[in-house]
DNA sequence: ATCTGTGCAAAATCTTTGCATTAGC
DNA sequence: GCTAATGCAAAGATTTTGCACAGAT
């Protein structure tokens, strides 16, 4: 089920302490000084093993870059990212019962998958 | 308020028979037939015009391609976007109240604008 | 005639892949 | 020792930009 590495555990103790949502480049920078020699490679072969692992979720894209946030909650939740700062709350309760049934008098399915982390703006960015 | 070019209505024309979201390439594909010197770039011109007049919203990214969904609608409404074959329905009363709520006792304020596309499953990719 | 729109080519950006080397088990 | 992980460089892919020319008003 793959090795451990140190490479990778001085990403997730950088991914973690963001507390919000980040970027591979972000990520990257993040370890940097602890590891310089660390490719940017490196960095997306670990989120992309992460989201294998459901241990990361993307939330969304900004300036074209992928976003992504860790995930160590268990169990049915849902991350609230802001979409300019990156900021991240996590919600227990599912907040989309009201959605789905919209969704579902369409003749749809509301893919849930694809709402774990849900758009907004944090305090601080929306006023 | 700029003009009106038949490579723009042409454009429009195509992405009004999608009837679904379709992809800054799918939409040069389809209007290829009628006018075949028409170049790429001009593409991307017109679908980043329409986001300016609202016209069209993005409805995510599939492949690592960006999908626009055309906003023929007045007032408020959202789409509801199939994340795999792209078809769409469109619903006028907000499926977002509940959701609002939530997001609103966390903190933070919900991005109206992200959602106003719904990811889903259409009947068909649901089965 | 003016100024926007267009096409082509090149640039920019993010992400993925190939391959030789390193390092975990 | 075997195999996964890594770093580097190059390739891929989508999107943007520069510039000269065509076309709409």
């Amino acid at each position: 089920m793959g090795r451990n590495t140190d490479n990778r555990d001085a990403l997730l103790d950088a991914a973690g302490s963001f507390g919000r949502a980040f970027s591979v480049r972000e990520l990257h920078d993040a370890v940097r000084p602890d590891r310089p020699g660390m490719g940017l490679t490196t960095v997306y072969r670990a989120v992309e093993r992460w989201r294998g692992e459901q241990r990361v979720e993307q939330a969304g894209v900004r300036d074209g870059e992928a976003l992504f946030v860790l995930c160590d909650h268990t169990g049915h939740h849902h991350h609230i990212v802001c979409v300019e700062c990156g900021a991240e709350a996590v919600i227990d309760r599912c907040p989309l019962d009201a959605l789905r049934d919209s969704v579902s008098q369409a003749g749809f399915e509301l893919a849930e998958a694809s709402l774990r982390s849900i758009p907004a703006r944090c305090g601080r960015c929306s006023s």
